[in-house]
DNA sequence: GTCTATATAGCGATAGAC
DNA sequence: GTCTATCGCTATATAGAC
């Protein structure tokens, strides 16, 4: 198998573990055994493991869904369709977590874990959606269609519903016998009960 | 230092490091030394790792603020106390994982690494807050007070406000840079969103 | 109840042949 | 590019003295 080829497939059992069992519950000797190679070829890859870790989080971090969903908002934003802005947020956050059920885990494995890569992640993206999401609540509010509130609390209280969501479908209701929605359901509910609980 | 005493100064110590890095992040070393022993005396008082593992979940999972926090809650919808209810339920929770910062890192890491009596926890507990939330929920649309909606729907936006706050203070915004708010005042705001949400 | 010393196994990582 | 063999270290866990 060509280098190229071969890194990735590493990447990608390494991705799937390592959000299974976190950096220190996973060994290189499982990496490469799934991978079906020797250890000596984790590490002709990768210098180590932490590289290997940081490799992953940089690529999931960086990877698709994390530049499109503000355009999509954006747009929204601009015609002042308030239940499309919250629709969107909600149904793209939701949709990702669903199609690549490891990234949540991996997330929140990362910043128990502390890990500085993560934690930029976190600080970065989190900080936009905060930026943006709470500007266009004071928007709202000044043109008088949002009532009196701290748009960041309005803010928390939306991403809570959908990230906790995400978690609930992940981490101890993967059946979903505790409550069964599609995607376009919750996040058609979660908008809607934001926005009748922020306008006037 | 008596038995009984020195089990509980390890176990202590033992909680602490593993919300902090979870199980396979923390060594039995690392525990004896933080407790002033040697290795050999968390052997002598744990059979091994898993064991004192377990000890741990069990005593957070059945510990105190898992039977209150019902009682006041049944109160307030005996008085249809509706804000009550709501805000009862937040800031009981918010409060208890501020008071007791290992609490939600420790279930979080256990519920990532699948651990049983984590699981067990979530499953009871988590099913008894919808069955009584949903309960009360479903009263009150009889009532003619609260609008159609699927009521474990509400739950789940709900209770996703609260901890998504919770988790929010613990992982990426220790010092609150992004969004600084009293317990009080965001039970207040989350159950406000709430309620307004869902209400005819 | 507490320690030192040690057994045993598995970890991350490297050397060197092919 | 891939392997086998192995190193050095650290992990969990135990034995036995005091």
């Amino acid at each position: 198998m060509a280098g190229d080829e071969r890194r990735r497939q590493i990447l990608q059992v390494a991705m799937r573990l390592f959000s299974e069992k976190g950096f220190s519950g996973t060994t290189t000797k499982e990496i490469a055994q799934r991978a079906g190679v020797s250890e000596a070829m984790v590490f002709r890859h990768f210098a180590n493991k932490d590289e290997l870790y940081s490799a992953i989080l940089d690529h999931k971090a960086c990877d698709r869904g994390f530049q499109n969903p503000f355009d999509e908002l954006a747009a929204k934003m601009d015609e002042k369709d308030d239940f499309g802005v919250f629709y969107t947020m909600a149904f793209n956050a939701i949709s990702h977590h669903d199609s690549d059920c490891d990234f949540l885990r991996l997330m929140m494995h990362s910043a128990l874990e502390n890990h500085d890569l993560a934690r930029i992640f976190f600080e970065s993206f989190i900080t936009e959606i905060y930026d943006r999401l709470g500007g266009y609540i004071r928007q709202r509010q000044l043109d008088g269609v949002f009532r009196e509130i701290e748009p960041k609390v309005a803010v928390r209280a939306f991403i809570g519903m959908f990230v906790h969501h995400s978690l609930n479908n992940i981490l101890w209701d993967k059946e979903q016998k505790l409550l069964k929605i599609s995607s376009e359901d919750a996040a058609r509910e979660f908008a809607d009960i934001l926005l009748r609980g922020i306008k006037k």
